[in-house]
DNA sequence: TCCGATTTGTTCGTATGTATG
DNA sequence: GCATACATACGAACAAATCGG
């Protein structure tokens, strides 16, 4: 965005979709607008006159700009359908799985798939869903960004019920919305994981967790609970959460000033998932901590990754594909049912989570 | 007819529709407009400006402004554009990376990106080909399916030239059409796989291609020429082909075949790609043979699994991630060329590969 | 019904930046 | 390098419509 007009479009298109202007409300006047954004008039006028020309506002002399009701715009003559996917990111490590599954089935059905990337950024995601606001698009599949925090985006949610398009979360949901989801039950995968190394004879667990999505906090809480039931005391040294930002360099740090300690060495380690499991796993092989013998390890959503390094991972499973074909099959019940009068009942799906035991753990004798 | 830009107006559009101004012809400049209805420049720029806004005419800064030829006026209402992504597998290995790197700077621009995969099989390539075909697609980046043999739909894609929609084919592209084109240079990658394995004393080097891919085509291309330029003779059981149908089986069957063999064991093994070293490494893994110390192993992509193992892979670089994004900024000029009268040259890119030595090969001593 | 404040509509003047040929 | 033509931006003035008192 260079231009000043360009900065005042995209700030009043942006109050436009996250409902700060409702339809046939009255905009500020070009006088407000100019004092806001300190231009003068005419740039005002040429944004303003750019978004009428667009469709988003209509003016009225001596009355007032006004806010446009896009609802009654949004012909459904054409017959090519469109879903949107939202994902946190689509190159790392399960996302790929959820898309596919998702695609082989919506292509099959003539649909077209559109996909979109938030790399669990807050804006980036409201920059999307602006986009998926202003396009036709009949459906969206999306994964929550930074689910655990409140999101400042929820507008955009509330805006694309007004706007009948349904929408379906996967992984996780905000609370506030309620949406139709798909979701694994992470405290009892977090649960499966912990518990399966006390069974080991474990004692000092540590547990990695990923604490900005809803994923990572519900795996803790499954782990603690795990801790609570077995009646073991949880070190609070053992359990270290981060952010998707810290990922590359927090977990593994943390790690090396565990296994330095003196007292209170832990014996097995919890990962958030798979992709860190493997990181760690590096930093063991370099302090020459062999793997099961003196230190366990429990990834989680088996993953390829799972099964890529020598030592193969004991996990969780993880549908992936299944979940991203399900959610498919649902967006398209919930947009069909749209255009009919009938009102399918969608209801949302927890899967439940299963251990997988490989070859990365093993019992702790007693010391 | 009250306003001056609105007697403005009536006129130029007189002139367009009585053929004094025939498309594409330069009308008069805003200056000689000024002059010629007395009017100030903004208010020729306000009349100028709406009849741009309906269509009739287009500027061009620095040229002048034109006459729209109204007959191709088809879909000119929708700004939002749209580009599809056509590769032969979604989800593994390098493929989300090559997407994520278009994704990320087509989605910026406001561009709408629809997802496709073959799964490298023709059928179903033709599918989405129509598909395409009969949805507003404005540009196609694609993959080739089976680009090794010759290719029963080629008409689809000369039907998209007809279309005026402009396409891009990465990693491998169809002799025929001589499309723009983004690859690496595969037979130099062979090449230097094969030739530094040989620079390290390997003398009997087993290579593993799949060949219903250019790309697997040129490697073992570059695999031979790396043996002719150093003297070494070929070994005809050491070069294993195999079809995308096959990889789960063949290759590591042939391999265990090599490794029983009394006479001529291959020392060092060169793969089509990382995902099939690692299933090699499975094979040496079980039959008891250590990397590097009693077989090196060269990968190509350097993906993730390069480094996901105990065993960081030597491997051949590839742009993935850059590639994307370099395809998406190519097909972006070439729709937005398409929709002015300026003919930008966008030209085809080939990369080149490199060698990244890590701890997968070692020297072979004299036997 | 009229008045005055507000808001958009039209018009002019001026200046600087940037692309084209 | 230069002239031409469009792009962006600011300031000022008056007209026309709306709305509340």
């Amino acid at each position: 965005m260079q231009t000043k007009y360009s900065k005042v479009i995209q700030v009043i298109k942006s109050r436009i979709l996250d409902g700060t202007y409702t339809p046939k409300q009255k905009i500020s006047s070009e006088n407000e607008l100019m004092k806001e954004f300190e231009v003068s008039r005419h740039t005002i006028r040429v944004a303003i006159g750019q978004l009428v020309n667009e469709g988003w506002l209509y003016r009225e002399q001596g009355a007032g700009t006004f806010c446009a009701d896009r609802k009654e715009n949004r012909n459904s003559s054409s017959n090519k359908r469109n879903i949107a996917i939202v994902t946190t990111f689509i190159s790392d490590y399960i996302f790929p799985s959820i898309i596919r599954g998702a695609e082989s089935y919506l292509s099959e059905l003539g649909y077209q798939v559109s996909l979109y990337s938030t790399n669990n950024d807050i804006d980036t995601e409201k920059r999307i869903l602006e986009n998926i606001l202003s396009q036709q698009v009949d459906g969206v599949i999306i994964e929550p960004t930074k689910s655990a925090y409140s999101n400042p985006n929820i507008n955009y949610y509330f805006n694309l019920e007004r706007m009948n398009i349904p929408y379906i979360m996967i992984n996780a949901f905000y609370d506030e919305l309620e949406p139709i989801c798909l979701v694994v039950d992470d405290e009892k995968g977090g649960f499966l994981q912990t518990e399966h190394l006390i069974k080991l004879g474990h004692k000092q667990i540590a547990g990695f967790f990923k604490t900005d999505d809803t994923q990572g906090v519900k795996r803790m809480k499954g782990y603690i609970k795990a801790h609570r039931k077995h009646q073991i005391p949880i070190n609070p040294k053992n359990i270290i959460s981060y952010s998707t930002e810290e990922k590359r360099t927090k977990p593994a740090a943390e790690l090396k000033k565990l296994i330095d300690l003196q007292t209170d060495v832990p014996t097995a380690l919890v990962a958030y998932n798979d992709e860190l499991a493997l990181m760690l796993l590096d930093v063991l092989r370099e302090s020459k901590l062999k793997v099961p013998q003196k230190m366990s390890i429990v990834g989680f959503d088996d993953s390829f990754l799972a099964q890529a390094s020598e030592i193969k991972l004991t996990t969780i499973s993880h549908p992936k594909m299944k979940m991203g074909e399900q959610a498919a099959k649902m967006i398209v019940e919930l947009v069909e049912s749209q255009h009919q009068s009938t009102k399918q009942l969608v209801e949302s799906v927890i899967f439940e989570p299963e251990l997988i035991v490989r070859h990365s753990t093993s019992e702790q004798k007693e010391s």
